[in-house]
DNA sequence: TCTGAACTTGACCATACGGTCAGGATGATC
DNA sequence: GATCATCCTGACCGTATGGTCAAGTTCAGA
């Protein structure tokens, strides 16, 4: 219901609604961070993105690393809620493979996110180390005992489900973080279409088999 | 033949042999450069690091930038000659498997290079852009021969080599990148030998298994 | 012992950065 | 149209950064 309108942020009208500013800053701060780093990244820089004087910045986002820590933990939830798809499967094809496919979606549509996400977990992850220790625990725990329960039920071979999960998210936010390796060796050109079907179906091909799911 | 001796780099004696020096300086420099990024990175902490003035580094590498390239070649020529065992193999299954040990090999033993290859790549590899379009290349249709040489002698299932590779790529290269959170999810303990066997072991049996290879 | 090239370094500089602030603009409410 | 909380912003500040430099130190070879 309160969804952003998905309009171009080129408004020039003064006086924003404090939740309209905020958005377009965490959108352009997720820009620059993804692109420079939170130590390459400067607020200047930020504020050029957004349109919007410097000073402007600091009254929403004290400082830059609470700005930082917002653009982090947003990624964060929408990450989590996209995972919800493996509960609702019946088998580990099924479960596995729509995760699959929402996570592709996410590292196709928001590649900046998974960026930042990425930046932030290989720098030790110094702002969001709380939510990797409970909520993200808590989230792998809970797949854990899914996975778990299918080879208990013979849908899938006895593979230890946290190497499983490293390797779904790996590989599917590989499409993300290493785009631009990706669209180098694919000449210079950013897949397609039908090049990011291919990718899907071949992830799902060669785990759904590799586990030996049979739902 | 000139390897570097591996003796702590505590030597207080002047005079340094240049080679010595650049050695040393580069792997405090990649020490620091994957803790904090190429932005967050400074000369300063790099040279305490080191254990030296901060006009020394500027001696031996006249910028911040010249000395972040010459990080990230060493890398990736480490990078690639660690991945000639792909060739000397018969099939896919040996091959491949012994691919994954390699890399997951330098995964535990080198993460902080991983690091900064992933930071370079995921900020658009301003530096080695070439060695993407040529180097990068060239090996990786190498590899995409050999791939198709094995389905077309029916030694595993038609996979798309590209998809094939990025999948390997991205599941050795998380234990180095995302290792903080692996660690994390692991009680905020590293992973033991063990562990990291299992670990190999899952990936290859999933990935041999799940691109039909049949040695 | 002398020479000179290679190396070392404390002090310094210009710049760019994160952050502050005082004062102005806006618009909902009455 | 007066009030006032909210919002906006140009100008400014202290600090830290990448980089420079000139004055040293060291040591192999003549």
């Amino acid at each position: 219901m309160p969804e952003s309108s998905n309009s171009p942020p080129k408004s020039n009208s003064k006086k924003m609604r404090r939740q309209e500013a905020e958005a377009l800053i965490l959108s352009a701060a997720e820009k620059v961070f993804s692109e420079a780093g939170f130590g390459g990244a400067t607020m200047q820089l930020i504020a050029d993105v957004a349109g919007l004087p410097k000073a402007n910045l600091h009254y929403y986002f004290p400082t830059k690393e609470s700005l930082y820590r917002q653009v982090v933990q947003k990624i964060f939830l929408d990450w989590l809620k996209a995972a919800d798809v493996f509960d609702h499967a019946d088998g580990p094809a099924e479960g596995i493979g729509a995760y699959i496919d929402a996570k592709m979606e996410i590292s196709r549509r928001h590649p900046e996110g998974s960026k930042v996400w990425a930046s932030e977990v290989m720098h030790g992850a110094p702002v969001i180390q709380d939510y990797l220790e409970t909520t993200l625990k808590e989230w792998t725990d809970g797949r854990i005992a899914v996975i778990e329960r299918w080879i208990a039920e013979g849908r899938m071979d006895a593979i230890d489900p946290r190497h499983l999960l490293y390797m779904l998210w790996a590989t599917t936010q590989h499409y993300a973080d290493f785009g631009h390796q990706i669209a180098t060796l694919n000449g210079s050109t950013e897949l397609t279409d039908a090049q990011w079907q291919e990718a899907k179906e071949n992830i799902k091909r060669i785990i759904s088999r590799g586990i030996g799911a049979r739902d």
